[in-house]
RNA sequence: CGGGACGUAGCGCAGCUUGGUAGCGCACUACCUUGGGGUGGUAGGGGUCGCAGGUUCAAAUCCUGUCGUUCCGACCA
């Protein structure tokens, strides 16, 4: 390719509502533009990107015996409503109507049609087991699409289903797809972790996120992982062992039940400071609306609410925080000052944190303004508690015991035991060898096609622009004559880019007439793994050979550099 | 959903206070110049100033509304 003739356009500088690296990066190197919030053109150098990261994931699921399909992106309501999601899911499904007034939807997942189809085609256990997959773009309506790729409104998804007869098929491809996502991010020049994305709970769902992990992503996932063991998990989901620790409020002398008056105290720490008591001393009261019904959780003072695990302890699908005018509504309470005690049991539910079960004469909102209880102790009858806390650095490793870290990912891809969540509802059924109707047992397998791509700038880049991993870079070699009015620069340079072509190294050569200054910034910029260039040097028949990666250059006859090129692709 | 900021050429911005022919840099076209890390110059092309309404002889500028973008917040009561 012609660099004069490639359809991109890089900016001299970085876009204004840029803050992901990534995002920043794929703007200004034309690889991507903005057509609305969340919505790009991916530009042909992306394009060449996708594809080849597509392939490689095509290469690696077909080879475990996976079958390629694609299925429509517009999907009509009645198989949503069939699973029941067309109700549950929120306004990240963009829905919208036919000229009939059908209500359609698009597709931010495939669960449902695949189900379907599998169902009408696959009615017998001598079918089975099936994984099948697609490339295809998806939508989801975020409520705030930001940093670019990394988390946009469309983007590109590889997504794979897998139908089975028995549990222990499904966990043996899963075991498969674990592997092939292994060396599909290989593949990709990315190192990735799996990470588990769930407690692992008995009866659970299992499901492992792949992590690129980064210390410099904005944004993304809190990832604690363990030195000493395989543990790692995203805070979504993490659980530490924190020995139930021993408060006592008698510590800074309140050893018996009263109110007292605390004017204008709002905060914990306030609280804290007021009573001259350490903030772990404290029963904190955090109230949701959780699938429209109130909800309080409590938890100690110096720890923090993770939503997930609420939500899967009130086996809610939607929660968010209440608003004051509904903390007055629901609890007859002030924000500040909010105790379990008072509330109606019956329409409120309450759930204690594990960490509450060591607390003693701690301090509680006294449903009243400016008034707290201290001294309090939990009632006998309060026998249920939940991990509902964000574990936090230094708490220990659940199956070594050892201190846990936390660093920053990007998630890729992740694959889940289904099992007959979809099934069952939608009645998608085989006949098995007894002649009896059974359930798919199923499992789902995502890699994000678009966000991989970003995740790799985040990872691999420099204060001059991308450095591709030359796997998936969108060519391996960029030819620069540095005066392309000198004809033997010229010449021998068109040589060079002819030869490489030939031997299917992917090449453009910079014929453009600008100054050298201007090819080796966009070179950089662009981030091609391997630059040639061929200036005055050409005399003594020598050209210039740089990696990217590297930044050392080398001295080289054109014979030399293009072997040199076929050995770092043969590698 | 709450709060702030911003919408002027493909990108980055000035002009608005005090209403009076729409500007600068990059990018684009042509020519000259330069030729190893974003040369220097000359001459050009490109904009219903987000949209709608209002005030006015006159609106990018003032007022109202609306749409969009962006940042922060939407656990720590």
């Amino acid at each position: 390719m012609k660099m004069s003739k490639l359809f991109v356009q890089t900016l001299r500088e970085f876009p204004n509502d840029a803050e992901a690296i990534s995002h920043k990066l794929l703007v200004r190197a034309g690889f991507i533009k903005k057509l609305a919030n969340g919505i790009y053109t991916y530009m042909p150098l992306a394009q060449r990107v996708l594809n080849k990261i597509s392939n490689i994931i095509r290469e690696e699921m077909n080879a475990s015996g996976a079958q390629e399909l694609l299925m429509p992106f517009v999907q009509p309501a009645e198989v949503w409503q069939k699973s029941g999601r067309w109700a549950k899911y929120g306004k990240e499904l963009l829905r919208c109507k036919d000229r009939h007034d059908n209500e359609m939807c698009l597709a931010p997942t495939h669960e449902e049609v695949v189900t379907s189809v599998v169902s009408d085609v696959a009615k017998s256990y001598k079918q089975l087991p099936l994984n099948v997959y697609q490339i295809q773009t998806k939508f989801r309506d975020e409520i705030r699409p930001r940093f670019g790729l990394l988390r946009g409104r469309e983007f590109i998804m590889k997504d794979a289903y897998s139908f089975h007869t028995s549990q222990e098929d499904l966990e043996r491809e899963y075991k498969v797809m674990a592997q092939t996502y292994t060396s599909i991010f290989n593949r990709c020049g990315l190192e990735t972790k799996a990470v588990q994305s769930d407690s692992g709970a008995i009866g659970g769902a299992v499901s492992h996120e792949y992590m690129v992990l980064t210390d410099t992503a904005v944004g993304e996932n809190d990832v604690f992982y363990c030195d000493s063991c395989d543990y790692s998990a995203n805070s979504n989901h993490a659980i530490s062992i924190l020995p139930i620790q021993e408060t006592n409020g008698a510590d800074y002398g309140y050893n018996e039940e009263k109110t007292v008056d605390t004017p204008n105290v709002k905060t914990i720490e306030d609280l804290s400071k007021f009573l001259k008591i350490n903030e772990n001393c404290i029963l904190k009261a955090v109230a949701y609306i959780a699938d429209s019904k109130p909800a309080i959780a409590m938890i100690r003072g110096d720890k923090e609410i993770e939503e997930t695990k609420l939500m899967n302890a009130l086996n809610a699908i939607e929660i968010r925080p209440m608003e004051e005018s509904e903390i007055k509504e629901y609890l007859n309470s002030e924000a500040g000052f909010i105790s379990y005690r008072s509330v109606d049991k019956s329409k409120v539910k309450v759930i204690f944190d594990n960490t509450v079960k060591g607390m003693k004469n701690f301090v509680l909102g006294a449903n009243e303004r400016d008034k707290h209880i201290v001294g309090a102790n939990l009632e006998e009858d309060i026998k249920e508690f939940h991990d509902i806390s964000v574990v936090k650095v230094g708490e220990f490793c659940p199956v070594c015991k050892k201190p846990l870290k936390i660093t920053r990912g990007i998630e890729v891809g992740n694959i889940f035991q289904l099992g007959t969540k979809y099934s069952e509802p939608m009645n998608a059924v085989y006949t098995d060898e007894n002649g009896e109707l059974k359930p798919y047992i199923m499992g789902c397998y995502g890699i994000g096609v678009s966000r991989t791509m970003a995740a790799a700038i985040e990872k691999y880049h420099d204060d001059f622009g991308i450095i591709w991993p030359i796997e998936i870079a969108p060519y391996h070699v960029i030819v620069i004559p540095v005066d392309t009015k000198d004809p033997v620069q010229a010449e021998k340079a068109d040589e060079i880019y002819n030869k490489l072509n030939e031997l299917g190294i992917e090449t453009v050569i910079d014929d453009r007439s600008d100054r050298a200054g201007v090819k080796f910034k966009d070179a950089d910029l662009i981030g091609f793994p391997i630059r040639i260039t061929v200036g005055r040097t050409i005399s003594e028949g020598l050209v210039e050979f740089k990696l990217r990666k590297e930044g050392e250059v080398k001295k080289l006859t054109p014979e030399e550099a293009i072997e040199e090129c076929q050995k770092i692709l043969l590698n």
